[in-house]
DNA sequence: CGATAAGCGAGACGGTACGTCTCGTCTTTGA
DNA sequence: TCAAAGACGAGACGTACCGTCTCGCTTATCG
């Protein structure tokens, strides 16, 4: 028989300085410094500790981004349609107004559009994102608040393409009174 | 007096070049080659020249992008809100279609995220954009097909969002047909 | 206690390939064509790996020359002064004929006229070199041979001024004959 | 019959200016500032001025030297070699004590090695130096107070030997009283 | 006196090399 | 066997000079 695990567990500790490390480095300063280099001396860690674990600087900013700040907004169910998307939105709106949130995202959009790898990351937490708001608008049509045949993916692109809009091209604020009349 | 120009004059046919190779080396391959060298040798010019009339990179792909491309969406005046949005949209939708618009636009974005004057190039840009787009609904609201309380720069905001959110995280296309939709 | 070195090794083939394509780069044609991109290449090496390793082009040139070519005239021991000195300078003449070797030391002294820590490169080169000589000298005065009084300085640079003259504003070879007339 | 001479005629001061730029940003300062486009910004001249008169930076070099600073050693004749001897190296020792025509001078070498037009300017100065010692120890020879078999080229190269090695390598001062010494 | 011919300051041009930065991989040693 | 430390190949970045090439203006000579 194999042996199942030898040698040293993955250190958690190490981990969570990464990912920490991560979110301090967009944090502080205009021009993003997170190089990977730069995340691997923050955290006191090897680089491949990091590339161990995550395939790509991309991945690590998803991490980050879902793990320690607080963007995963919750799909509230109140019975209402209205009510459920504007929570939702108002809930994304504010997510998107803490500056290291904003820096997160901006970077890891920039990195998808250079890097195959971190598009299809990207690819996959906004998927998962979609996902949320999809069962919102389900709901809507299987209650016959929402016409049956809507086109729940365009509904979605616009929630989320103003949000990204305003984080991207950074123009106006994000206020919640938005997402109210947004909704 | 003094004098009003000397020394030898801007070389148009560098600049042509410039902003062609740019395209070029954006139109091929998957992974964007358009590396400032790359671009100075394609276009058979010493980098310095690129450098002495753009301040980025980022300056270089508008000017590409609005001089060569197809992306100057007319805004119409039918008299009708509706048709103007849905013109304007279609407009917008089929440009965004055209693959090498697309990569520059990526592209573009992306410097942005990471490079400070690429961010108020691109400012200018878009700003630039919506003003096109504010007057159509201006005039709505002037012709009273709009209400005079609707909040125009979230309009836009959702108009250019779903362009740009489609863009960058490409998990549909963009039909002529949802433009239509939006409107 | 300290850790004494953690972390990878210099990479002596590295290093060998980088003295090699050096020497190698100057030996051919007529105009100099070392840049370090073009050592970099040859040597198939990044060009970080030969800034992690030498200050400056210099640096690399005195190493290549002193490490790969055969310019470390030895310093004789034979009783006789006259004898040692004629020695020295024959192996040293010698040395200088040989094309490459002119060639680096040319180009190094160039770089060291131009570029501050290259002169201290050489500088440190140099003094090397002339404590063999003065060692030769020294024995001299001991055994009676050179007057006491005389200004070994002065006459080292007469040796070595030779040769770098010549080396420098080539009007003429540098034929054994001469090293021992110089004698 | 051809026309002699129609046009514009050479301006004299623009000369004087860019000779004078040459040696003033010579020098300045440690390392040496006198690019070609450096010098004609502080001569207030256009660089296509420099070049339709002087054919290289060496050339501009020689000519600053020669015009501007007394590097010009004049030959004496007191009837006696090894006074005309130390009266040649000690007003060349002079000169090249002078910082900046030790600069002139070094930077002068230095270009002479990456540079082949450069070599030969250097070439034919030294080669019209190297005359007036020729002449000084041609007469000593005639008079009978040097050795007829004498290597006249191989004396001549220890004297300017001495003063380039110590310039380019820069060990120790040059006093007058080695002049004396090496006569 | 007007045509023709240089020379001039200014500065853009195609190039080459520089030295720095970051990426993702590879290697060594200590734990 | 994992982890830190850090060297490695690759390649883009933006800057500095080089020597050449226009521009439009000024100055000289000649017919």
């Amino acid at each position: 028989m194999r042996r199942q695990h030898t040698g040293r567990r993955r250190n958690e500790q190490a981990r969570q300085a990464i990912l920490a490390a991560t979110l301090e480095l967009l944090a502080t300063g205009d021009t993003p410094k997170a190089s990977m280099d730069a995340i691997a001396a923050r955290a006191g860690v090897g680089k491949q500790t990091i590339y161990r674990w995550w395939p790509s600087k991309a991945a690590v900013l998803v991490e980050a981004m879902t793990e320690r700040a607080r963007v995963e907004v919750p799909a509230p169910d109140t019975g209402s349609l209205e009510r459920d998307l504007e929570a939702f939105l108002i809930g994304m709106f504010r997510a998107a107004r803490d500056p290291t949130v904003a820096r997160v995202l901006r970077t890891l959009m920039a990195e998808a559009q250079l890097d195959e790898d971190a598009a299809s990351v990207l690819q996959a937490y906004t998927a998962e994102r979609r996902q949320v708001l999809f069962a919102v608008f389900r709901r809507g049509q299987a209650r016959g608040t929402l016409a049956a045949a809507a086109d729940i993916d365009l509904l979605i692109d616009q929630a989320f393409g103003v949000v990204w809009y305003r984080l991207l091209v950074p123009h106006a604020p994000l206020p919640s009174s938005d997402a109210a009349n947004l909704a």
